[in-house]
RNA sequence: GCGGGAAUAGCUCAGCUGGUAGAGCGCAACCUUGCCAAGGUUGAUGUCGCGGGUUCGAGUCCCGUUUCCCGCUCCA
């Protein structure tokens, strides 16, 4: 992979998102705010058609339901979920070779005879700071009441003042310079606020990082309101927020984006059969809506490097000019979520299976598609540059179904009563079409406005519709033009639309 | 978080060794029009990313900072 191609064309996405008016950098007039975006009048309405498609997708069917939960939560189901925890490690990098570590495990890559030299070491300065002594003691009672064995190192380096002095102690295991890690740093991926007014420990929530704890912990309330049978699904769209060390790559990683996901409950020995079900199903949404599919993959994770929670997983990856990267992940996330909350809450979350009279916690099959960087690929693939006519023409070749703008009402000359007839059109397909009414400049050149828009119609009032009553609809990938009279372009431009 | 590059009009960019900002495209108005961005006339727009410093004078030199891109790292 070469460097400038790649850099080009993300420019030009970017640049065109914003020529456009589909993305906007936040705050933009203040400097911008890192890895924050805007969607602007094209962007959101090509934002909303993915995730009704998607709704569409997976709800208009008898055996999912739809939620939308709060954002924010219980701050116990965060830590139910795993998040408070493994979402809190503290970092380190070596100045020097740029390798970075996790503290907590920084103990097993040194050997003994040098952590217990940094431990000396750092025992020698109690006497200029008494403070650390007792720091020191607790933090090894502390670990000793955890896991028993006490490794002085490790209980004492994940103390923000104590490990200061151990770390400029030992050598990096990497590269073995010695003083060069960076302070400690506390890498909370979740972002933390209040409940109320009073700032303390006691109101404390988290923005959710992902969507999906808001369904697990309704799965009985959608189960027994919507009298539903396993297997069955709950379907959710909504923002989450996961505090990235750093953001990249435009809209793919991003601190504030949206999942859509739906989460499968399946009895336990259905768990394969519905994985491969919906692992199919997920990637054929994709190509159904018009993304090449030779673009797409799947990426089925190594046993080895599961998530805790998963049997089995797979991203759906599109190839982005920067290489392959994930727009839907796949999870077969067992009972674990469930098994959590009955423990957490102390409720319990288990369903009762009529036909094999038995109860049991089901597995849970998941579907988390990002809306954002689904956006981000869909965008990615439509557009195209063709050379016609020794011009150059850029396009977004949308599915019409995703397209911002369904079509353009276009009267060829501004005279002879044709913008009057144009105007009437566009009112009356506004009714039912997010349109767009343009009488500026040359013909040829507004067809290529609405190229560049992704607009996959463009309706032209010309002389001929003075006497016979029809008009041209120019189509957006082939150019091509065919002449329908006007009482019959709603229903032409709805079917080609919505058809499947 | 580290390293590299970049930031000048809506977009793409020019602006030399410091001397009070330019082009093309786009945009707006009017005229013209007869189906694929190239007709005419007129017009608007920038505290040159932000903050300091050096200087008589900074888009230009120095420091800091923010943002974007690339590479590491990270991605529970």
């Amino acid at each position: 992979m070469q460097k400038k191609p790649q850099n080009e064309i993300l420019e030009k996405i970017v640049s065109l998102a914003k020529r456009r008016g589909f993305v906007f950098q936040s705050s933009e007039i203040y400097g911008g705010l890192n890895g924050c975006w805007d969607y602007g009048p094209l962007g959101v309405e090509l934002l909303k058609n993915i995730k009704e498609e998607w709704w569409k997708a997976m709800t208009f069917r008898e055996d999912v339901e739809g939620l939308d939960a709060s954002i924010l939560m219980h701050p116990r189901v965060w830590e139910a979920s795993g998040h408070v925890d493994s979402f809190t490690d503290p970092m380190i990098d070596c100045k020097s070779c740029k390798a970075r570590f996790r503290l907590d495990v920084l103990g097993e890559l040194i050997n003994e005879k040098k952590k217990h030299k940094a431990v000396e070491e750092l025992k020698l300065k109690f006497t200029d700071n008494p403070g650390w002594k007792d720091k020191f003691e607790t933090v090894i009672q502390n670990a000793e009441k955890i896991n028993g064995a006490v490794d002085e190192f490790s209980a004492a380096i994940e103390d923000s003042e104590l490990n200061a002095i151990l770390l400029s102690e030992v050598n990096c295991p990497q590269c073995g310079n010695k003083n060069t890690f960076t302070p400690a740093r506390q890498f909370n991926l979740m972002f933390k606020t209040f409940i109320g007014p009073v700032e303390d420990s006691g109101a404390v929530v988290y923005l959710r990082p992902e969507t999906a704890q808001g369904i697990f912990v309704n799965f009985l309330n959608v189960q027994s309101s919507a009298r539903q049978k396993l297997p069955f699904g709950i379907a959710q769209i909504g923002k989450a927020f996961r505090n990235e060390i750093n953001t990249k790559n435009f809209l793919f990683r991003t601190r504030e984006f949206e999942q859509m996901e739906m989460q499968y409950f399946v009895n336990p020995v259905k768990d394969k059969e519905w994985y491969d079900y919906w692992k199919s199903e997920r990637l054929n949404w994709f190509i159904s809506l018009g993304m090449t599919k030779n673009k797409l993959r799947y990426h089925d994770h190594p046993v080895n490097k599961l998530a805790h929670y998963a049997k089995e997983a797979t991203d759906i990856e599109y190839h982005f000019p920067f290489g392959w990267g994930e727009i839907e992940g796949i999870h077969n996330r067992t009972n674990f979520d469930l098994s959590r909350h009955e423990e957490f809450s102390g409720k319990s979350l288990k369903y009762f299976d009529e036909e094999l009279k038995e109860k049991y916690i089901p597995y849970i099959i998941e579907t988390s598609a990002g809306a954002s960087r689904s956006f981000m690929a869909f965008l990615i693939d439509a557009y195209y540059e063709e050379e016609v006519n020794n011009e150059m023409r850029s396009v977004l070749k949308f599915h019409p179904k995703l397209a911002p703008i369904k079509a353009a009402i276009l009267p060829l000359v501004n005279k002879d009563g044709m913008p009057e007839i144009a105007r009437s059109i566009e009112k009356e397909l506004r009714k039912r079409f997010k349109v767009f009414y343009d009488d500026k400049g040359a013909i040829g050149r507004r067809y290529r406005r609405m190229d560049e828009a992704g607009t996959p119609f463009s309706i032209t009032v010309d002389t001929q519709t003075l006497s016979d009553q029809t008009v041209t609809i120019r189509e957006r990938d082939s150019m091509n033009q065919i002449r329908i009279s006007i009482d019959k372009i709603s229903a032409y431009l709805n079917d080609i639309i919505f058809s499947d």
